[in-house]
DNA sequence: CCGGGCATCGATCAAAAGGTGGAGACCGGC
DNA sequence: GCCGGTCTCCACCTTTTGATCGATGCCCGG
């Protein structure tokens, strides 16, 4: 197709993720690495400098900010890379901002290598490459449209993942307990439970909430 | 110290990970790479085969026989090499049952290449190997005794993170109310909580229930 | 063989949570 | 300018949970 290499920064905070990605793509003859990150700041930094055509970002980064923040930076520019997300999470609450933030596509790193390379093309033709699992779970999502809670909810749903009682909640939030009462009525019909802790169950099933 | 090389077989899902410990454990000279594991149960059956002295061992693969498990059956057998687990995770959950079967260090993933050399260095000699985390971590277990849940209790509370009222539990286990009930307020007491939400966030921040 | 941890139940009572059915205020879009 | 969603709050009532007393049988180890 092309007669120039596909030019790829990876970032990613395991020196060993980044040896693996490292070995893995330069077997394949059109593929150039042409940097590596350690931090996301340092990926933004990197893809600024305009040397890539596709940027394999992780989303999680020991610390500082992380790789949907990133995403979002580099896709930001005009003229940026292709960002595809290559990361062991894949959990609603890790694709979504991802996605949000204009990630070309989004792998699992258990991918075999075969489909990393095939995705790194794709992405480098602007084109969405996602992996089955994560396709599957935004189409349920797309199918239940139910789950999405307002921000004040989730704010609420959170504090009560952390054990507190809606005396406690109403304190933290400064809210009286009759509303935070009825923000989790609402967060339990939309997510089809009649309980506090079945509800951090299903937050958490759905990746809404983390930890 | 010896002129033998010490001789590593990999056993991770993720072929990148394999690729990438391959990569980094290439450049000591001392090392050789005998082979590679893509399942728990491959790793068994190669180390059983007698031709390796380490085995970096991941914690979860995709499906079958975990890490753990694996670990314990390697270490079972007589002049069997030593196991280091090398995962990305490092909750209580995850380091003590790979510790009680046998393992000789516990890495996590973004250590560092030197890091790693050493740790498969000391781990070839027999010594453990600990992440700095993970070693913290025990240390504040052992200070700690309160948290050693029974086998009830703790299967008790796992139902209450998958959202179960009391009366969901004792039907699923065949108990009364009082039972459950009566588990409870044991586990609170040794999680230092009073109300089953706080329980599982506690439980999910010592790694003593998953998801 | 006896103590202690474990697992199993009972009863009572106060506190917390959940269900129902509202209402007012703000704000952005059609 | 009105509609709908969001956020805030109120009252009443039922169910659930947690706290605090118990009690019994089992098994294991000193």
């Amino acid at each position: 197709m092309d007669d120039l290499p596909i030019r790829i920064l990876i970032a990613d905070d395991h020196p060993v993720v980044r040896a693996g990605l490292r070995a893995v793509l330069e077997t394949e003859p059109d593929f150039a690495i042409v940097a590596e990150a350690a931090t996301a700041e340092e990926a933004v930094e990197l893809a600024a400098s305009g040397g890539a055509d596709v940027v394999l970002m992780d989303l999680r980064f020991g610390g500082g900010m992380n790789g949907s923040q990133a995403t979002a930076a580099i896709t930001a520019r005009p003229g940026a890379p292709r960002v595809l997300v290559v990361t062991t999470y894949d959990t609603d609450a890790d694709t979504l901002p991802a996605i949000e933030a204009g990630a070309t596509g989004y792998l699992l790193k258990d991918a075999p290598p075969e489909e990393l390379a095939a995705a790194v093309r794709t992405a480098a033709a602007g084109r969405t490459a996602l992996a089955p699992a994560v396709a599957d779970r935004l189409m349920n999502r797309l199918r239940a449209p139910h789950t999405a809670l307002t921000r004040r909810e989730t704010e609420v749903l959170a504090l009560v993942a952390e054990g507190l009682s809606n005396q406690g909640i109403s304190e933290r939030l400064h809210l009286t307990r009759a509303t935070v009462k009825s923000h989790l009525a609402h967060v339990y019909a939309k997510l089809g439970v009649d309980s506090r802790t079945a509800a951090v169950a299903a937050a958490l099933g759905l990746g809404i909430i983390r930890r």
